[in-house]
DNA sequence: CATCCGACTGAACAGATTGCCCAGTGAACA
DNA sequence: TGTTCACTGGGCAATCTGTTCAGTCGGATG
């Protein structure tokens, strides 16, 4: 049987990072659209061979554009409600450090580096905002960080989301 | 056979978010781990039986512990190396119009209203950081946006995690 | 104290999926 | 022209899933 496929080789190396094609984009909307589709359903939905998606899977993950399928925990159920970021100062030389003293604490959800005002800027939960006091006094206990100010979150109106990037990364270029 | 599960019970609703015990604890770890196991082979590795761990996820699940196992993207390999966070300040009234603006930014990865200085945070990503200059104009070039002020990341130390959290959450309670 | 209930165990079953293999086709490329 | 690569469509054994069942145990109830 004659295969159509030829309209799907779009792909171009980009010298930061892979591009995706129409069919790596689809594959990853549809994913995260429904995490528990295996590789033969979703073969049926797009409408291509197993082996095509399985392959298509591979390559994405080894790429590094998929870096995995872990659970998303929200904090909230854990009983962390309290979401906030705080934008750090950090004393010169003393980033080493600080990075490994914000690792240990588990309310640090995420650190980076930044330019700007801030020298850091993590993300934290906490029980609450009485809570968050204590989460804070932890995180600035240390002797490398000179100053913290931190913003506390009411409303999340876009969560963390990715499907329209990839939408844009696959469609446009 | 005798069961020793009693040591189990230890679950307690609270009254935010539920409380997730060892066994829960151990699951999501786990899973967080090596995303790919099967609910048997979890079974097997926890050393419960397998209709404990499938009623075990199912709760969680309905719980909203567990949010679901979409793909992580990283942006970076999608072409989007540039992360930065905008701190914008929004003209009063106008929050929801922003908000739904900021929606329509394939490159807004996030948005959170927040206290302190601004009033909204958002993440934002670039093909560059000349391409951020485009980001960031598409992102303010909205009427009800007073003011911005954006820190580029450079490093991400800590990047996105919920295992230490998760530990925590299980073990302490 | 007797009983009920919820959670867990261990086992079973059919049906579906996975990982892996293969030969053949078509497009791009040298 | 010949080679390489991606995809198709098929097949296979092994595994896993979804589901159900009876039985055990501890905690809570009355």
């Amino acid at each position: 049987m004659p295969t159509d496929a030829g309209f799907l080789y779009r792909m171009t190396i980009r010298e930061d990072g892979m591009a995706i094609d129409h069919l790596d984009g689809r594959i990853i909307v549809l994913l995260a659209r429904e995490p528990r589709i295996g590789v033969l359903e979703m073969s049926r939905r797009l409408g291509v061979a197993r082996g095509t998606v399985q392959a298509r899977l591979d390559r994405l993950q080894s790429n590094g554009v998929i870096r995995g399928f872990g659970p998303e925990v929200d904090p909230a159920a854990l009983g962390y409600p309290v979401t906030a970021f705080a934008t750090l100062q950090i004393r010169q030389g003393q980033g080493a450090d600080v990075r490994a003293h914000l690792a240990t604490v588990p309310e640090v959800l995420e650190l980076h580096t930044t330019t700007g005002t801030g020298d850091m800027m993590c993300r934290l939960v906490a029980r609450s905002n009485a809570d968050l006091q204590r989460v804070i006094d932890r995180v600035v206990g240390f002797d490398g960080i000179v100053r913290a100010s931190t913003a506390i979150v009411m409303e999340n109106p876009v969560p963390l989301r990715i499907i329209p990037l990839v939408e844009q990364a696959a469609l446009g270029e």
